[in-house]
RNA sequence: UGGGGUGUAGCCAAGCGGCAAGGCAUGGGACUUUGACUCCCACAUACGCAAGGUUCGAAUCCUGCCACCCCAGCCA
């Protein structure tokens, strides 16, 4: 049975470590997000492959906010985040902040300037650039790169001891200016900022880089495998000169694979946050957002979301997963948890001209055709109902099931009804129409059994209550599937005046508003329950809901093969 | 024109020298008091290259070529 197992290409290369005898066996793991944000789906990928790795091998994934920049992060986020990683169901080990490292940190950057291996450079962020070279020219060293030990010392004593403003220094890895590899040309390992730290406070000024902090963060906590996305590939020798310089015995192996796309939505966080700071949507759990919260506002369930990353696979290949399959997922969870209702979203009403006014039967249906277990509850039947406009066709083509002129279908749950005339406006709309029962064939009576090619799903029109579904059938963007992230201006500049490019892609059909009636027992609903309103697909609770209006967020729609002609 | 990566169907993705898994999507059919679900069937003579080579045999190895992605933050 092992001989089946789903297996990807960062497991046989553990297993091969492992037969090293590498690690004495043993294999941890850490999910590295840095709070300043909301996870999205693309996150999701990302901490399945950390969390399962750990898993599979038996060893402990551990959570680490990589909180170095101060400027973007925020406490809102931290907590967030633990949120969604519970809400998906995963268990971390320890929680480790890289700010609660950073005396470590600090004290490995003494080190490397006591060795020579690191120096304070004074110049500007613009000469640091232009000596960096290109990517076809070597760079050229700083004037101030062989400074001795003691002088770079003291000044990167001074630096931390808030003696120089922003900007003015710099602590820079000493390594090889000429390296084909620009990453490796004297990086930048700390830089002054006078920043309010969610979580230190005023206690430093000085503040340690990504590729810095990440490599000493996961061999201080003991990290055998660090996996990453893709862009950190041209990283890793950074990440291995870290590890070799500080003199790390049990040195962790950076593994990458490439990062989740999806088709009609955009994961960059940069620009999520500008859909939020924007106003373009209500926040980051508005239900369009590809953000956990959003998703999970929306209804999408968390073995929903799983499925479909296990699905996905883990490869090196650069791809944009078609969302389609992500809904697949969605449905196919709903379909076994959901509980079958009906709602009208575009009524028309239908008289029932061989009911007596004042009639109301109670017709009881199943909360699921084939879980019994789930229970039934009761529709009201009166002599007025609603039904979907779709569902009656005065020119029907010949394989048009539902209703036409003297034609038959039945109302689930209830009655086949036949209709006999429609009433239509002066545009040509139906504005109502007339039908009989068969008082024979009500569901669950002997006579029930009679076949008819169609049925429709209905509402009371005296005993319902007002609707308001939420059509959110397509994430932020458009179908073309393409995001031109402008390689321009960093997130923190604030002008909103023209939003970035993208978002004149925002669908303007991603939130359709529909209001219509829905049975009494919805009304029942709790925030968050989702159920399938037949033919029209599977709809979620919204927490605006309030006892007057039923709010229900469309989960996704259910397939529909019916083609028009 | 530097370096690091990746190329298997519309979209993901197995495959690791022995003759192309699987899923989504799509088309057709059966079933159906949801045109849903479920169930059948179809869907790459072909693996970036009408390129060389090794081999009895290649998607899998070698050479060359092409395409796309990433790197010149005091972001992560």
């Amino acid at each position: 049975m092992a001989e089946n197992e789903r297996t990807n290409f960062i497991w046989e290369a553990i297993k091969e470590d492992l037969a090293e005898g590498k690690n004495n066996g043993r294999v941890q793991t850490r999910f590295p997000p840095e709070p300043n944000g909301y996870l999205h789906i693309g996150h999701v990928k990302a901490l399945t492959v950390d969390f399962l790795t750990a898993e599979k091998f038996g060893g402990v994934c551990n959570l680490r906010f990589d909180d170095t920049n101060p400027t973007k992060e925020k406490e809102e986020f931290v907590d967030a985040i633990m949120d969604d990683i519970h809400w998906l169901g995963f268990e971390y080990g320890n929680v480790y902040y890289a700010s609660e490292q950073y005396d470590q940190i600090y004290a490995y950057a003494l080190d490397l300037i006591r060795r020579g291996l690191a120096y304070v450079d004074d110049l500007s962020k613009e000469e640091i650039r232009a000596y960096r070279g290109t990517l076809t020219e070597p760079g050229k060293n700083s004037p101030y790169r062989d400074r001795t030990p003691e002088e770079n010392m003291d000044l990167f004593l001074r630096m931390k001891n808030g003696e120089f403003p922003e900007g003015s220094h710099v602590l820079r890895a000493k390594i090889d200016m000429a390296s084909p590899n620009i990453n490796m040309r004297d990086p930048t390992i700390y830089r002054i900022k006078y920043a309010h730290h969610h979580r230190t406070g005023d206690k430093w000024c000085i503040y340690p880089m990504y590729d810095f902090a990440h490599p000493i963060g996961d061999a201080l906590e003991g990290v055998t495998h660090s996996l990453c996305s893709l862009e950190y590939e041209i990283h890793r020798p950074l990440y291995n000169w870290v590890i070799d310089v500080c003199g790390f015995e049990q040195k962790p192996r950076q593994i990458e694979f490439a990062r989740l796309n999806l088709t009609n939505t955009v994961m960059s966080k940069r620009l999520l946050r500008a859909l939020v700071e924007g106003g373009y949507v209500s926040g980051w759990d508005d239900p369009r957002m590809p953000t956990l919260a959003g998703m999970r506002r929306r209804g999408f369930t968390s073995p929903a979301v799983r499925d479909f990353i296990d699905r996905v696979g883990v490869s090196k290949a650069d791809s944009v997963v078609d969302c389609r399959l992500l809904d697949y997922c969605v449905r196919n969870d709903l379909n076994e948890k959901a509980m079958r209702a009906m709602a009208v979203l575009d009524p028309v009403r239908v008289v029932l001209t061989n009911v007596p006014e004042g009639t109301c039967e109670m017709c009881t249906i199943e909360n699921h055709p084939k879980h019994p277990e789930m229970g039934t509850h009761e529709i009201p039947f009166t002599r007025e109902i609603y039904i979907e406009r779709e569902d009656f066709m005065i020119d029907a083509p010949k394989k048009f099931f539902r209703l036409k002129p003297d034609g038959e279908v039945r109302l689930k749950g209830a009655y086949i009804i036949r209709c006999e005339r429609y009433d239509v406006d002066a545009d040509g709309n139906v504005t109502c129409i007339y039908c009989t029962i068969d008082p024979e064939s009500r569901s669950g009576s002997a006579g029930a059994d009679r076949k008819v090619k169609g049925t429709i799903h209905w509402v009371s029109a005296a005993q319902s209550i007002p609707f308001e579904g939420r059509l959110y059938d397509s994430l932020v963007l458009d179908d073309t599937g393409e995001t031109e992230v402008d390689a321009e201006d960093d997130s923190e500049s604030e002008g909103q005046t023209n939003g970035p490019d993208f978002l004149r892609r925002l669908n303007p059909d991603s939130l359709k508003v529909v209001h219509g009636y829905a049975e009494p027992w919805l009304a029942q609903a709790s925030v968050g329950d989702s159920f399938q309103f037949l033919r029209m697909g599977y709809f979620c609770k919204d927490k605006d809901s309030t006892d007057s209006l039923a709010v229900f967020n469309r989960v996704v729609p259910l397939k529909d093969s019916y083609k028009p002609e």
